[in-house]
DNA sequence: ACTGTGACTTTCA
DNA sequence: ATGAAAGCCACAG
């Protein structure tokens, strides 16, 4: 059952692991997993600005951390990150990266407009 | 410890 | 509508 898992008391008692990740898997900052926790929670046919995930995870301010807690995820994380957009409804991301998550986006019923931009008054977080 | 950078937001002109 | 400035905080060098 816990196959070596209580490895915690490593000399000090610092709960904070930096070693990249050793076998358990928490590795990231509480803020990291409350970002993507908030992001989880996007509804599906919805998109979030960073400015609303940040508030959702608890950190209203902090939309930037947000960007960068969302450019940090590994490829093929069950984060849907694609349901993140900025305030203006636009993709933040650069060229490439920007087309393939419209095209995320337009497989989950998200429309462009002709600008490449999303109406958050229709499929912007309830509410 | 310090500086620069960034998938941002909001306000003001 | 556009643009600049300030605020915000984590990570990398």
């Amino acid at each position: 059952m816990k196959s070596a898992g209580s490895r915690a008391s490593r000399g000090r008692g610092a709960p904070r692991k930096k070693d990249g990740e050793a076998e358990g898997a928490v590795s990231v900052s509480p803020t990291y997993l409350e970002i993507y926790a908030a992001v989880e929670r996007v509804p599906c046919g919805c998109v979030a600005t960073y400015g609303q995930v940040a508030r959702l995870a608890g950190l209203p301010g902090r939309a930037r951390q947000v960007g960068y807690a969302l450019h940090a995820l590994p490829p093929g994380s069950p984060i849907p990150w694609q349901r993140v957009v900025n305030a203006r409804g636009e993709i933040s991301l650069p060229g490439a990266s920007a087309e393939r998550q419209r095209r995320l986006l337009r497989a989950e019923g998200i429309e462009f407009d002709e600008r490449g931009r999303i109406n958050l008054r229709r499929f912007g977080l309830p509410g």
